[in-house]
RNA sequence: GGGCCUGUAGCUCAGUUGGUUAGAGCAGAGCGCUCAUAACGCUUUGGUCGCAGGUUCGAGUCCUGCCGGGCCUACCA
């Protein structure tokens, strides 16, 4: 049996994602994983909350919370609206889960065993008043350069200069505004990725057929300047894997943690593990996901993610795995994703600008969001939100050629047969021929769907999907009714047939109308493997029901009370 | 500054290794149907493929330059 593997980046902890963060990695990664469960593959799907960090620290601190506390509510926050859109994730782990402590820990043994890591001295500033170690781009001041007085310790935003927090004229804090600051000497642990650089580099350069996207950042960061630089893997801060080399402890790094970018991709490993013990599972059991000497070598690996992650998915974790030299499953293929821009501009928490999953799933059920942001996923460029758009998406796709074919089918065979799939009459040359276009619009479907081509395979369902309602065009059961009935019987029971071969189909864009179809039909839903063949589940006299609306429209008042409401301020 | 991506019909996008009349969905127009969520089907109007050169028998596709949009640039994650 195919055995896949696949991961989605981890959202931050810092509060609800907005549906661009969505659409950029858990959403396709659901549809892929539930089209490999759909096709027989065995799949393990994993993803997690990245808890780790300074920003998950202020957020807590903001909320009046002990960060522990904090990231155990916005993890069950967030779990709640992952259940809401139907990312059927195997486990939804946490990065700071004991598991994630131990292999970070364990990597980070493994990697000093083989001369990987470097003890660098550097100097830092610390905030008094904040209690704190303060990262460049929460120092703030006057730059130097062009005199702009909001400044920031990593760039000037106004002159795009680079900038060391030193250069700062009349440096503060960004999170307090104190000014009592000073430089300490602090030391830090490097990821020595530039011994690994050429290994690195082959590797990147032999990937067949992974998007430009991904590759060329991976190149950017390899050649760029010098190459690849060595990474600090540690920080100064309280919450976090404390640094260990192993199981023990690190002479001078007490009271530092693991760097969030370290531990984060670990996370996927450990999360693994999480599900393995949730479910009473050996740890065999998730070893053989990921240790290609416990029976991960058949394991094909994807990972998805926006094209802001790719740097650490492309090279620092591979130098992780690389590095270790342990027989850690290395990833297959890297699926990336550029960005969902809302009306125009970027979606914005600060300002309340764009929808946010929780604000979605209150609107609107999650297939009507499923649908319109995987048909336009921000794939060979970013991609834009347009109430129109959504709009018109909804309404046109699944409310008119989908939702309304399963609603005129059932309801004029009830009206003229009853609730049951009528008998009589044979198939003819024109149910050959939708059999015929089936057919050939499943092996596209298919194809783009192995291939994650995810708008050409919502566009093939789509085709699908209009099939049915230009059969029934043609064949027009409602006339044929007056003079052979028996005749119309035939073309009722064909069109009905259509409905659990659409709801197959649909399962990984719309799982849940795809269970509402199935269900009205009264049987279990199967992949496809011919559509001549799968036009015969339903025989004369199985009963169904008439399903509710499955799509309800939005009207163009309501496009544009949420267009407003959702425009920030 | 450097690097990468991108510019195709009013809108959103496809266009495989350069090969005959550049495609789809939406929007627009006309016709048809009446089973259905005023739904559906058929037909149809829109493009000197950002601009200017070049290579070639042949360029949306390759090369150069210019113009516009986006992203990244390593201590946010």
């Amino acid at each position: 049996m195919t055995r896949t593997l696949i991961t989605s980046a981890l959202p931050y902890i810092n509060g609800v994602k907005h549906l661009g963060n969505l659409v950029g990695s858990q959403l396709p990664s659901d549809v892929y994983a539930r089209y490999c469960r759909a096709i027989g593959h065995e799949v393990m799907y994993i993803c997690a909350t990245d808890e780790h960090g300074t920003p998950a620290e202020l957020a807590a601190k903001k909320a009046g919370q002990g960060v522990e506390e904090f990231c155990t509510q916005m993890h069950e926050v967030q779990a709640e609206l992952a259940r809401g859109f139907r990312l059927s994730f195997d486990h939804f782990g946490r990065s700071s889960s004991p598991q994630n402590h131990k292999l970070t820990q364990y990597f980070a043994g493994r990697l000093a065993e083989n001369g990987l890591i470097e003890e660098v001295s550097e100097k830092q500033v610390y905030s008094n008043t904040d209690g704190r170690y303060l990262p460049d781009r929460y120092i703030e001041g006057e730059c130097p350069n062009c005199g702009f007085a909001d400044a920031r310790g990593d760039q000037c935003e106004n002159c795009t200069k680079q900038l060391d927090p030193t250069d700062l004229i009349n440096p503060r804090s960004a999170i307090s505004g104190s000014t009592d600051l000073e430089v300490r000497e602090t030391k830090h642990l490097y990821l020595r990725q530039s011994k690994l650089r050429d290994t690195l580099d082959k590797w990147i350069s032999t990937r067949e057929g992974w998007p430009v996207l991904t590759t060329s950042i991976a190149k950017k960061w390899l050649h760029d300047g010098d190459g690849l630089q060595d990474r600090g893997i540690t920080r100064d801060l309280d919450w976090g894997v404390p640094v260990k080399r192993g199981t023990q402890e690190w002479d001078g790094m007490q009271g530092k943690v693991f760097y969030v970018w370290f531990d984060a991709p670990i996370e996927y490993i450990a999360a693994t593990a999480e599900w393995a013990e949730a479910n009473g599972h050996e740890p065999a059991e998730w070893q053989r996901w990921w240790c290609t000497d416990k029976g991960a070598d058949d394991v094909n690996y994807v990972q998805f993610m926006g094209k802001d992650n790719v740097p650490f998915h492309t090279l620092s974790f591979p130098a992780t795995i690389m590095g270790a030299d342990d027989n850690w499953k290395l990833v297959d293929y890297i699926k990336s994703f550029n960005y969902l821009n809302y009306d125009g501009g970027q979606f914005s928490t600060s300002k309340g600008r764009g929808v946010f999953m929780n604000q979605a799933l209150d609107i609107l059920p999650s297939d009507y969001w499923r649908w319109w942001l995987l048909s336009n996923v921000p794939e060979s460029s970013d991609s834009e939100f347009t109430w129109e758009s959504f709009q018109s998406g909804v309404n046109k796709d699944l409310a008119d050629v989908l939702g309304n074919f399963v609603s005129r089918i059932t309801k004029f065979c009830r009206s003229k047969f009853g609730e049951e799939v009528p008998a009589g009459g044979v198939y003819g040359a024109a149910e050959q021929a939708v059999i015929d276009q089936i057919n050939a619009r499943l092996a596209s479907y298919n194809a783009n769907m192995a291939a994650m081509e995810v708008r050409k395979s919502a566009a093939d369902l789509r085709a699908i999907w209009a099939i049915g309602n230009e059969y029934l065009q043609a064949a027009a059961p409602w006339s044929l009714f007056k003079t052979d009935p028996e005749a119309s019987a035939a073309i009722v029971r064909f069109a009905l047939n259509l409905i659990p071969l659409y709801a197959a189909l649909s399962q990984p864009f719309i799982p849940d109308a795809a269970q509402t179809m199935g269900e009205a039909m009264n049987v279990d839903l199967s992949w496809p493997q011919d559509a001549a063949e799968a036009l015969q589940t339903l025989t004369a006299g199985h009963s169904f029901s008439v399903p509710e609306v499955m799509f309800a429209k939005i009207s163009d008042d309501a496009r544009d009370e949420m267009e407003s409401r959702f425009a920030g301020v």
